[in-house]
DNA sequence: GTGAACAACATTGTTTACAATAATGCACAC
DNA sequence: GTGTGCATTATTGTAAACAATGTTGTTCAC
């Protein structure tokens, strides 16, 4: 173990190679890299602090996870997510995100109701306050809150792992100002639906704001790239 | 390079991680591997003649693609998958083959046409042959068509993820000899409605194919584990 | 001035040795 | 006889040196 690194990291008991994982991925997935950026393996030593068997672990792992990309003898960067495969991915969401919402409905309690609730509160005060930031960490909330009422395990996993992968796109599509007026009603639909234990109903208010946040998606980023 | 390893392998230019990585992936989802066995590095180095380096490089891979277990300071072991997890996967793959099958049928052409035929025709056959091992074949063989011609990347990748880690149940449960009673026409419809060009269809013919597959394990494995 | 061969550099892949950790068995006290 | 503590062993985690590969810049011939 290295002596100089210690109590650095938030996670206790992590390896080495799990903390450069961990805080790899979420610097990935907070932008602080660029797509195509290269990823040398001396660099992030130093970056991290870590030998290089630990990066290279972190960057075996990221590779499978999809947030990087290796070729054989010439290092790893940073995967660059082309629009086709982000709408891709949505779909995806669609698909499984409606069938969690689904079992969400068959199972809530009265604490789960309380906690939708809540986080649609949230929501509409963060629109009204003009608050982005607060929004999109509600929108996060909302998406693994029903997911965790679900009691599944398989799909929640497969939609953090692609919703990782798709964060270029969710960052800046959140930028557009009037995004939350589409999205809002969107969202409470879900509350409600899963609330009034209904799963037709919240699987179909599930699918209805995917394909909304697919179209925007589609329609904003049509030309740019 | 390990010289003896030399031309071992049917992959030309890969490293020896990823030889390891192959091969021992293919072992495990082979059945080789008993779930929940302990992977001693040491015994892989000697198994596949390769270093510490590469078997650790593909015990790390497979860990994050949920074939291994990993636990720090005491080593790695097949994953078990329960029956509770094997079902969310059948209902996981049923969502995402539906979506497939609905591109697939928007997409076929007379060479996916001709494909899909000729598979379903080598299914009778094995039926009336009673030979279970070319069904089995033809069955991977169709849902892999499917995704094949839907033109997805992302929601095959999943799949194909999750039957590997499914494949201790549809091992044991494509024993049962009736069992192609019961799934043959649902796959000859699967078939049909692609061919036909049908989305809706399609992907209601996969998603009551694999519901039929949900019951066949819930009931099989129910009480044995 | 342009192209090709070559040499120097940067970077990754591999191997070996060393350190740390958890499991195991044994002895000893009670 | 049973349980606790310690020593031993098996196994993984970490680090550093070495080898191989790809890239880049330079020189020389034409």
């Amino acid at each position: 173990m290295t002596q100089e690194a210690v109590g650095r990291d938030t996670s206790r008991g992590a390896s080495d190679a799990e903390r450069v994982t961990s805080r790899l991925r979420q610097a990935i997935v907070a932008g602080e890299f660029a797509p195509k950026q290269r990823l040398v393996e001396t660099d992030l030593i130093e970056m991290f602090d870590a030998s290089r068997g630990a990066v290279r672990a972190a960057l075996a792992t990221l590779a499978v996870e999809g947030l990087v990309e290796r070729v054989r003898n010439r290092g790893a960067r940073v995967r660059a997510v082309d629009l086709d495969e982000a709408l891709e991915i949505v779909e995806v969401r669609a698909a499984l995100e409606s069938l969690c919402a689904a079992r969400a409905a068959e199972r809530v309690d009265e604490g789960g109701v309380a906690r939708l609730r809540a986080i649609g509160e949230v929501m509409r005060a963060a629109v009204d306050a003009g608050d982005g930031e607060a929004y999109a960490q509600a929108n996060r909330d909302l998406h693994q809150e029903v997911m965790d009422i679900s009691g599944a395990k398989v799909a929640p996993d497969v939609v953090k792992r692609l919703r990782a992968q798709n964060v270029r796109y969710r960052i800046r599509l959140a930028m557009q100002p009037h995004r939350p007026t589409t999205s809002l009603p969107e969202h409470l639909e879900i509350v409600e639906a899963v609330c009034a234990k209904d799963p037709e109903r919240a699987a179909e208010a599930m699918r209805a704001h995917l394909n909304s946040v697919y179209e925007a998606t589609r329609d904003y980023f049509a030309k740019k790239g």
